[in-house]
DNA sequence: GCGACTCATAATCGCTAGGTCATGGGTTCA
DNA sequence: TGAACCCATGACCTAGCGATTATGAGTCGC
C-alpha cells in the first residue's frame, strides 16, 4: 500500500520536477509543448542544441513525469503531461499562504 | 529603471527561484521559515547538517530573492519573501492552461 | 533485406553544486 | 580590551550536470 514512503515519495517527485524546471532549455521545451505536441525533431530545431542534447533534456522531463511520449512512426512525440504541472503546483506552493490567496 | 531587461531578466529570475527549490534541503528550510521567521542557528538546529552548509544554502535562497534576513544583536533572523514565492509560481505556471484553472 | 530517416544511448569533458573543516568578521558583555 | 558567541567566507574535494561527437536501435519505403 506504500504508506510509509508516500509522503517521502511526493516529496522527492516535487523536489525532481523542480530539478527538471530548474534549467532555461527545459523551461523552453515546456513552452513550446504547451502550444502543442511536438515531435523530437520540431523541437530540436526551436534550438541551435545539438539532437542528443534535446534528447536528454526531454529524458529529465519525462523523468519528471511532465512529459508523455508516444511513437508514432519514425517519430516521437512529445506532449505535456497537464496532471504534473498543476499537480506540483499546487502541492509545493500550496504549503505557504501567500500563495495559497493565489490558488483556487 | 531596468526596462530593457525586463523580460530575459524574469526568465533568469524563474530559473534562479526554481534553481533554488530544485533542492530538497532548501525546501525544507522554507518550510520552516512558513511557520515563522528563524535564525541561522534555529535552522541548524532543524538538520543534521553542517552550521557552513545550512549558510550557504540560505545565501542560495537569498539570491533567489525568496527569503530576506535582518541582523538581530548577535543573530540574523531569515524569514520567508512572500511576494517571491507567488510571483514565481504565478509568473511560470500562469504560463500554462492546465495551471490556470487553479489560479485566481 | 537495405538504405535512409528519426531518435536514444554511450563515452567523454569542463563546470557547477553541495558538502566538509578552518577561519574571519561583527556583536555583546564583563 | 578581550573573551565568547553567531554567522559568513575561503579553500578544498567529490559528485552530478549539461554539452559534445560517435554510434546504436526502431521504423519506413523500395
Amino acid at each position: 500500500m506504500q504508506i510509509a514512503t508516500a509522503l517521502p515519495g511526493r516529496k522527492r517527485q516535487l523536489t525532481k520536477v523542480f530539478k527538471a524546471l530548474s534549467d532555461g532549455t527545459r523551461q523552453e521545451i515546456l513552452r513550446l509543448l504547451e502550444g502543442s505536441q511536438r515531435t523530437v525533431g520540431e523541437i530540436v530545431g526551436n534550438f541551435s542544441l545539438s539532437q542528443p542534447t534535446i534528447s536528454r533534456h526531454l529524458a529529465v522531463l519525462k523523468e519528471a513525469d511532465l512529459v508523455v511520449d508516444q511513437r508514432q512512426g519514425q517519430n516521437v512525440i512529445y506532449r505535456l503531461n497537464d496532471e504534473t504541472l498543476s499537480a506540483s503546483m499546487r502541492g509545493f506552493f500550496g504549503q505557504f499562504r501567500s500563495c495559497q490567496h493565489s490558488l483556487r
